[in-house]
RNA sequence: GCGGGUGUCAUAUAAUGGUUAUUAUCCCAGUUUUCCAAACUGGUGACGUGGGUUCGAUUCCCUCCACCCGCACCA
C-alpha cells in the first residue's frame, strides 16, 4: 500500500475522477469552500449513512434531529461561542506575526480596553512594536429579514451541537426517554477560519456528524470510554481504515475547548502528519447549564426511580465529514505497478465505495440499447445500489475507468443472452477488496 | 495574516517577446475486437484574473485570485 501520496496529487486525482471540485472554480474559486462531484457525493452519502445506521439505528436509545443552520443568537451567547470565537489579536508591526492579545497580556479577558492598557508599550516576542488589539470573529454573520441592522444580526452555526442541546427537552419528551439517551445530527456548520488549509481538511463550510449522549454524572468515565471505543471501531471495522494510520491523542488542559473536561481525539496519518479526525469529549454539564441560565428554562432531569433530580452530563462524539472522507480517500489510495507503468487504484471497502457494481457488456448491439436501459433500471431497483452501466463501445477503456475508482464488484452482461429484459450475468472476479 | 513557491487542455507536461503552443493519458467519432486497464485512424480541448510595458505579451513588470510548503491561528 503506497502512502506517499501528497495532498497535491490527491487534489488532482479527486478532481479528475469527480470526487471534489473547487467551489465556483470557473470564477477562480473561493478559499475554504469545495464542492463534491458525482463520486464524491456518493462516497459522502455512504459515509453519512453508515454512521447514521451505526449510531441511530443500532442504538435504540439514540435519536436523530436535523436542526436549522441559523438559530437565535442567544444560543451562541450561551454556548460560549460569541465570547470564545471572538479573539482579540495583535500584530507585530515589523514582521506581521499575529498573536492572541490576551495570551500576550497574560490575562483571561477579551476586553479590548483592558488589553489595550496592559499591552501599552509592550513588545512582541521578537522585540518589535505591536499594533492595536483587533477582534477576529470566527462566526459567519448574516441578517435575518431584509433590513441589515444590529437587531437582526444572526450567525451561521459554528457547530451543530447547539440545536441538540436546545432540543434536549423536546426529544426527551417526545421519545419518552430516560437517561442515558443520545441525540445525533448530521449537518453543515460554518467557521471563518483565518487560513483554510490542506485541501478539504480545514474548510470554512463543513459537515459535522455528531452525537451528544446525556448521562448521569456518575457515568462519565464508563460512557466516555464507550464512545471512544465506538469511534475507533467504526473507523477500522466499518470503513476499513488501517489501524496503523490511526493514533490516539489526549488533549492537555491548555488545548481543550471551553466546554470540555476531557478530550480524546483520534488522529489520522494525513500527508501533513497525524491530525485530528474524530473527537470524543466530556462536555460535562456545561451546555445544559449554560442554556438553562440563558433561557431560564429548567433543563434538569428527574429520575423517577431514584427520586433524584440532576443536571445531565454530556459525552460528545464528533467527526467532520470532509475529514473522514479525506481519510477514506487517502486510505484507499494505492499505486500498482503494471509493467513499467504505475497506475492508481482506489481500494475502498465495499460499504463505502461510491459505485458498488459496474456492469459491462460483452458485445455491442445498437438495437439492444433500449433493452439495456431496462436492465439498468431493474438492477438498480432490485439492489438499491448505485450502478454504473456501460454500453459504449470502448470496452477496454471502460474497464480501466471502473477499476480506477475501485468498484468492488464488476459484472459482465452477455447482451446476446438478453431475453425479455432478463439478463444473464457472468460474474467476474471482484476487484481487490479490503476486508 | 506573514514568508517562500507554483499557476499552460479534464490530468501530467514541453517550448516560445512574433505563422497553426508540444507530447501522453482521458474524452468524442469511426474501424476492429467474445472482452479482463487492447490496437489503428481521425477529432474536440489550455497559457488563472485584471492592468502595464511593447508595433506585438502565454513569455517581462504590477494587482488580484487560487493552490502547495513553512510560521502563526485553530472556540
Amino acid at each position: 500500500m503506497s502512502k506517499e501520496v501528497t495532498l497535491e496529487t490527491l487534489t488532482s486525482l479527486a478532481k479528475r475522477r469527480g470526487f471534489v471540485f473547487q467551489a465556483s472554480e470557473i470564477y477562480g474559486g473561493l478559499a475554504g469552500f469545495w464542492d463534491y462531484g458525482p463520486y464524491g457525493v456518493e462516497l459522502a452519502n455512504n459515509l453519512k449513512q453508515l454512521w447514521w445506521r451505526a449510531i441511530v439505528f443500532e442504538n435504540r436509545e439514540i435519536f436523530g434531529v436535523d436542526g436549522a443552520i441559523i438559530q437565535n443568537p442567544r444560543l451562541w451567547k450561551a454556548s460560549g461561542h460569541v465570547a470564545g470565537f471572538t479573539d482579540p489579536m495583535v500584530e507585530d508591526t515589523k514582521n506581521g506575526k499575529r498573536y492572541r492579545a490576551d495570551h500576550l497580556a497574560g490575562i483571561d479577558s477579551t476586553d479590548l480596553e483592558v488589553l489595550r492598557e496592559l499591552l501599552k508599550g509592550k513588545k512582541s516576542p521578537d522585540g518589535n512594536p505591536l499594533s492595536e488589539p483587533r477582534v477576529f470573529n470566527m462566526m459567519m454573520k448574516t441578517w435575518v429579514g431584509p433590513i441589515e441592522s444590529d437587531d437582526s444580526v444572526a450567525y451561521l452555526r459554528p457547530e451543530t451541537a447547539g440545536s441538540i442541546f436546545t432540543n434536549f427537552e423536546n426529544v426527551r419528551e417526545t421519545t419518552r426517554s430516560k437517561i442515558p439517551f443520545g441525540i445525533a445530527q448530521i449537518g453543515k456548520a460554518f467557521r471563518n477560519e483565518i487560513s483554510p488549509r490542506d485541501f478539504i481538511f480545514r474548510v470554512r463550510e463543513f459537515e459535522q456528524m455528531e452525537m451528544q449522549y446525556f448521562i448521569h454524572p456518575d457515568d462519565q468515565k464508563t460512557q466516555y470510554e464507550r464512545w471512544r471505543e465506538f469511534a475507533y471501531t467504526f473507523l477500522t471495522d466499518r470503513l476499513g481504515i488501517a489501524a496503523e494510520n490511526l493514533q490516539w491523542h489526549e488533549h492537555g488542559a491548555d488545548e481543550r475547548a471551553h466546554y470540555a473536561a476531557a478530550a480524546h481525539d483520534i488522529y489520522y496519518k494525513f500527508p501533513q502528519g497525524f491530525k485530528e479526525l474524530w473527537g470524543t469529549h466530556n462536555r460535562t454539564d456545561f451546555d445544559l447549564k449554560s442554556h438553562m441560565a440563558e433561557s431560564k428554562k429548567d433543563l434538569t432531569y428527574f429520575d423517577e426511580a431514584t427520586r433524584e433530580r440532576f443536571m445531565p452530563n454530556v459525552i460528545e462524539s464528533s467527526v467532520g465529514l470532509s475529514r473522514i472522507l479525506l481519510a477514506t480517500l487517502l486510505d484507499a489510495y494505492t499505486e500498482e505497478k503494471v509493467g513499467d507503468e504505475t497506475r492508481v487504484v482506489l481500494k475502498f471497502a465495499p460499504a463505502v465505495a461510491p459505485v458498488k457494481v459496474a456492469v459491462l457488456p460483452l458485445s455491442k448491439k445498437p438495437e439492444l440499447s433500449v433493452l439495456s436501459d431496462k436492465v439498468y433500471t431493474q438492477l438498480v431497483r432490485s439492489t438499491g445500489y448505485n450502478i454504473e452501466f456501460d454500453d459504449t463501445q470502448s470496452i477496454g477503456k471502460r474497464y480501466r475507468r471502473q477499476d480506477e475508482i475501485g468498484t468492488p464488484y464488476c459484472v459482465t452482461i452477455d447482451f446476446e443472452s438478453l431475453n425479455d429484459g432478463c439478463v444473464t450475468v457472468r460474474e467476474r472476479d471482484s476487484m481487490d477488496q479490503k476486508r
